[in-house]
DNA sequence: CTTCCTAAGAGACGTTCTGTCTCTAATATG
DNA sequence: CATATTAGAGACAGAACGTCTCTTAGGAAG
């Protein structure tokens, strides 16, 4: 008894390089979504991808940066379009749908789970959805939509603060209605408030 | 060899009840503040306790539970007085500068690791916040500050939201500046627009 | 084709922590 | 004084981490 089956020809075949590692990644993402952020450990996701926990340790230092990584290849960037509507109101719009769209892409289990082990949000991140934003009023700026003197640092990452404070501070599920209910509630009012010239 | 020590006078005497959960609680705040928030282990508050980690796990499920308990014996809770200036500005001023106050006593460390281990917040937490906030605006109806139609629940809770995503989402040290910001770039300009009736 | 070197695959290992269990003796209760 | 709790102490099994070692596949170099 306890004969080893060698399941030869697939066991024969050893992997290298980026072919390996887009295994081992594509394993920790089906690690994450079978047995959930908290439980998901090296060694799962080494046996998954039929190898070993030195192979993922030479790559990531650890189940943080492993995880990290497998969702960075899931996840469609977000600063690659940037939302061009010809109307403020919908870029807004698009982008909070945008953010919620990969929330719900990659799942709020892996979301909480992140978010709890790196506990504060990567700087360039932040910076990104600024820069995104930014882009956003500087159009409307152009288009005549808003004044210039109506734009500071937080009322541009006014809208974005207030969706992910929503989508990581709450664990209920997210509304539909929350970016429309963020940008005709809040920012455009205040926007008029701080002077723009179109009502 | 291997003598025990047996510490006479302190050792006979054996701890019980409310006391016993008080010396408990006070090594863990003290362990918290040494080994750091992620370092907190049950043996490790146990020991300091002078203690068993049996008697630990009788009294909270596990080491987030005990670390909740811990902090909220430290911390004065803030729905007891709200804040009555006579003012709106003041009255919210004041309450984000009580969060701020909170937030330094507990320590950010302490604050984020919580923040991680519970990943969403305690939804009574949100609903007492939104309570303040909701007295503060009714005394502002009261007094002729704003009028009622301005509010809504995203209104209500902009500002300690706000306040909340900076604290929570990035670990640089929270600006003193911070509520002033919020209350005079943000939020009073957003009244204004929706109707309030003083400027 | 032969040789060499890197790194994959496999698993053992020491460590730390968790949470449970067991035993005894101190102390509160009646 | 008698009895029921439960504190104090520590052993224990289990999970997972991260390190180490060993053999050998497979690419590179001559």
């Amino acid at each position: 008894m306890n004969e080893v089956v060698v399941n030869e020809d697939a066991r024969a075949r050893r992997r290298r390089g980026a072919e390996l590692e887009s295994a081992i990644l594509e394993a920790a993402w089906e690690e994450l979504t079978a047995v959930g952020y908290a439980n998901v450990t090296m060694e799962g996701v080494a046996d998954r991808a039929r190898t070993g926990k030195q192979v993922l340790y030479r790559r990531w230092r650890n189940r943080a940066d492993l995880i990290l990584a497998a969702m960075r290849r899931r996840v469609v960037p977000i600063a690659d379009d940037i939302p061009d509507t010809g109307e403020l109101r919908g870029d807004v719009l698009a982008l909070l749908r945008r953010m919620a769209r990969r929330y719900h892409e990659v799942g709020p289990d892996v979301v909480h789970g992140l978010a709890a082990e790196f506990s504060d949000l990567d700087p360039d991140f932040l910076a990104i959805m600024a820069g995104v934003m930014a882009t956003i009023l500087k159009r409307a700026v152009a288009r005549g939509e808003i004044r210039p003197e109506a734009i500071t640092r937080r009322v541009t990452t006014l809208p974005v603060d207030l969706f992910r404070h929503e989508m990581l501070l709450t664990r209920d599920p997210l509304p539909e209605t929350s970016p429309v209910e963020i940008v005709d509630e809040i920012f455009l009012p205040l926007l008029r408030a701080r002077g723009a010239t179109s009502p």
